[in-house]
DNA sequence: AAGAGTTTGTGAACGCGTTAACAAAATCGA
DNA sequence: TCGATTTTGTTAACGCGTTCACAAACTCTT
């Protein structure tokens, strides 16, 4: 498969931003809405950087994908960049998101407020447990997984999220996938197949606490000073 | 600051694993787990590398950091590898982790059983709630944050998990610091300043979906193909 | 024992992401 | 108006990660 990601268009907008942008903006957007909350009506790219925690000639690049929207020698308007950087990433409008299974993870998922303002919205709830089924959870009531197709077509929900056990994920997915979902978060210790046009991200925490564990075997194992923070 | 890998130690020793390498290994260890379980003894790379979701060369590269334990015509040994990989990880001992903020998230990062298979072992839970303090949350009673001094440095422990609002998140990881531990995980969003020798990973599960909304919107905005698993 | 077949481990090429460095473009003061 | 100053937008270099491709090393058959 050759994946080509067109640079720019006929009619010269900037197209087909690269991932690891993509996966900040949404940091620059927090920290403009935090200088918006501030009183802050215009700032650097260094200032930006540093409340966004990236070097500032990445910011700059990132930004220079979405288009000029900054003025040389004075800086970036901070309501105009957060609302082009908004319109970039989609969230001029809330998108609906469906959970799935609402055990632990999923409750607490749904009773999350923060999702709300950054465009995303928990919409529907649904779980195979026919005691679970039927019950309120933060204000919504669970939904059986046999209603899933209509609850997607109804609101037209296009983002779905797997808070199964592992096992039940890729049943769950492929459900997902045939309700006419396109966008999955799986948060289940297991790989899910889909098809073409479907994007899957996965967000094992095991996986991140074992990270830390490595490092901190390391640490301990040698003295040499080698510490960083060990993200991106 | 010049971040250099010390490539390979004067023993010979493979010391200093990329990241991207050290991210996957847990993953690994999870399909080996699974082949193990299914009864299987040995696989190819090609084999281990489809359970665990990669391309065969990067698994066998991956692998190569660790050092040399396939046998050429064969495959791996799955108990040997999964001991070999284990043991990297720092796997062979448990992990003592210590959540500060026990509300939805911390909750359930509390009840969930599927750390113990990894290495990671919830030991203690702290709030600064009072009304929380002293309850009994999946078996632990969620201590005062005032007492983190002492049960970091009783229990030794060295990975903190912060679960708490945003605006608690700095202030919480200096206590951290300062009772000892080492390494952080991060749910809040906001970014928190440690010092050198403290490793903080971030975990930010509104910007997963956001970037899934990313890539919906231009899904539908244009009819250009271009969908694949937009993960690592 | 030797050749055919298999699969690992790795060198090398490639591509993406990061960062430094600077020209272009704006403001400001004289 | 012009030069000094500031800061963006962008080019180019660099480094890391991925992937290909193949020699090395092992098994199996004859
Ligand atoms: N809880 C955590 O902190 C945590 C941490 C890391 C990973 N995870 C992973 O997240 C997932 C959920 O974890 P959890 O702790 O909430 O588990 P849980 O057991 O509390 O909840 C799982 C829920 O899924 C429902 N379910 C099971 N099969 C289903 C199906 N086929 N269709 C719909 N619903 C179904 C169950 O009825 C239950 O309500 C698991 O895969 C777990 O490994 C959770
Ligand atoms: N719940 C989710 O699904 C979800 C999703 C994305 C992000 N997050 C983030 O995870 C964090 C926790 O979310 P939550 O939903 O569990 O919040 P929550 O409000 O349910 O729980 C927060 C807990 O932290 C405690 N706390 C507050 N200040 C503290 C301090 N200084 N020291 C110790 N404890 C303190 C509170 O008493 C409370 O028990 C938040 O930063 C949130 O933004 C949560």
């Amino acid at each position: 498969m050759t994946i080509l990601r067109s640079p720019r268009l006929a009619d010269g907008t900037a197209r087909g931003i690269p991932d690891a942008t993509v996966a900040r903006l949404p940091v620059y957007l927090r920290a403009l809405n935090a200088l918006t909350e501030q009183g802050v009506g215009s700032c650097s790219s260094i200032e930006l950087a540093e409340k966004a925690g990236v070097n500032p000639a990445k910011l700059r690049k990132d930004l220079s994908y979405l288009g000029s929207y900054g003025t040389r020698g004075v800086g970036y308007d901070v309501e105009y960049l957060r609302y082009q950087i908004a319109r970039e990433m989609g969230q001029t409008q809330d998108w609906e998101v469906v959970i799935v299974g609402i055990g632990n993870l999923g409750s607490a998922l749904s009773a999350y407020q923060g999702f709300s303002t950054r465009g995303i919205r928990v919409a529907a709830l649904v779980d195979a447990d026919p005691q679970r089924v039927g019950s309120t959870v933060s204000g919504l009531t669970v939904s059986s997984l046999d209603d899933l197709d209509a609850i997607v077509a109804d609101r037209s929900i296009s983002i779905g999220v797997i808070a199964t056990p592992g096992d039940a994920a890729q049943q769950v997915a492929d459900r997902l996938v045939a309700a006419g979902v396109t966008s999955i978060l799986n948060f289940a210790p297991a790989l899910v197949q889909v098809p073409d046009g479907v994007d899957v991200r996965k967000v094992d925490l095991s996986v991140e606490l074992q990270i830390l564990a490595y490092h901190e075997q390391r640490k301990t194992g040698t003295d040499s000073k080698e510490p960083k923070v060990s993200n991106a």
